[in-house]
DNA sequence: AATCTTCTGTAACAAATGTTACTGTACTAG
DNA sequence: CTAGTACAGTAACATTTGTTACAGAAGATT
């Protein structure tokens, strides 16, 4: 048994569910900035985070894209459930955020799963709920705040998720994961400098507090 | 067995489920404007309509609110489920778009027909797909569109949920569930019906074509 | 009819965000 | 070292959206 199932999902699966994940599903290691589901692609297996961090975005006709949420430790990515379970093709984009640890799953095993075991089933269904709860949380982001809290909502689960700091990404791809331009983020970075809440340097922000308030 | 029920689950699920949501469900039609949910609210039975249409806000903590979407017959509200599933609080409003016929059932029986019957698993995740796929719809309008886009979206999905080419409703109206100020609606519907697109008259609007491109 | 309320139209202005253009600086490759 | 490239800072401006204020029309109330 892989020691990082048992740590992640442990407590979430019994062991006979353990052990089938063992067995059946394929261990993988992707670095960073790696395209784990294009958009429009079939999926045919789905992945169990195991360490690291996954961004989802969402792409426009226009190739625009916007974020909508993290995946960490222990999460599923929703979408690839439903396109697993309806046949869909996928709506969203995945990359992993840091290096990342992850288990694939063939689709052939979730509806078989589904009806066996119930702490699938729930997981399944606390999946969705959280995904649910984090695409409207996107929602409140974008319709009711302004683009300087958006932005220190983004750092603040920017290091969360990268439990770090720093964080290593130029303005310009802060700008395309919030879906604005490279310059409005630098003013507003410029602003909370001079707040003394980052300190900017080439390629990488130190956050000192971005706290909301 | 109530008509309705056979008329918009029928296909869906088998003839012993149809019997027990007949049997234990509660009937209930509601008037236009009745609140079904009430955001921060503890949900005891779920709704599945029969007929008419519900509108799905999120209300954020100034009381400011913004549409996510409608719901029809055969649908099923997907918060509720989730939150009867993970007993968790409402973290939405939900207000009767046009007078509504549902059936109410009782939260114990979801986690027993979950085990019970793979018709109703799959029409919850299939629920859940949908509602996730609304709210990233949702996500793409405020996200990619302007205000006049989002408005001509907001008149296009009002026609279908109401069958009617004609909206009773102000301009306040509109601009609370697109999150805008009045002066901002009033313009932009005078804009388009400079251009033919609808005519305006004192609380309703009269849809001539508001398709896209 | 006179009054009051609600709804809409419009102007003038403010604020937020987006765009273009140009700078200098840091780093990279040859 | 030199030339080229990516990145960040900044100004000037355009556009979109939000705000305030007021007037007139439609409808409701007395």
């Amino acid at each position: 048994m892989i020691q990082e199932i048992q740590n992640n999902y442990g407590t979430l699966f019994e062991n006979e569910l353990l052990e089938e994940i063992n067995h059946v599903g394929t261990y993988k290691e992707v670095p960073e900035g790696f395209e784990l589901i294009k958009p429009g692609s079939y999926i045919k297996s789905m992945p169990l985070i195991l360490g690291g961090a996954v961004k989802i975005l969402r792409e426009d006709t226009d190739g625009d894209e916007l974020l909508l949420y993290f995946l960490e430790s222990g999460d599923t990515c929703a979408m690839t459930l439903s396109c697993c379970l309806g046949h869909h093709k996928s709506e969203i984009k995945a990359i992993a955020e840091t290096n990342t640890k992850l288990i694939m799953v063939p689709i052939e095993k979730m509806e078989e799963w589904t009806t066996k075991y119930k702490s699938w089933r729930n997981f399944v269904f606390d999946s969705y709920h959280k995904r649910l709860m984090e695409a409207i949380e996107t929602i409140d982001s974008i319709a009711f705040l302004k683009m300087d809290d958006r932005l220190l909502k983004y750092l603040r689960d920017k290091t969360k998720v990268n439990q770090d700091h720093i964080i290593n990404n130029t303005h310009q791809e802060i700008a395309y994961d919030l879906h604005t331009s490279r310059v409005v983020i630098s003013r507003l970075l410029k602003k909370l400098e001079q707040e003394g809440r980052v300190q900017l340097n080439r390629n990488n922000i130190e956050i000192i507090n971005v706290s909301s308030i």
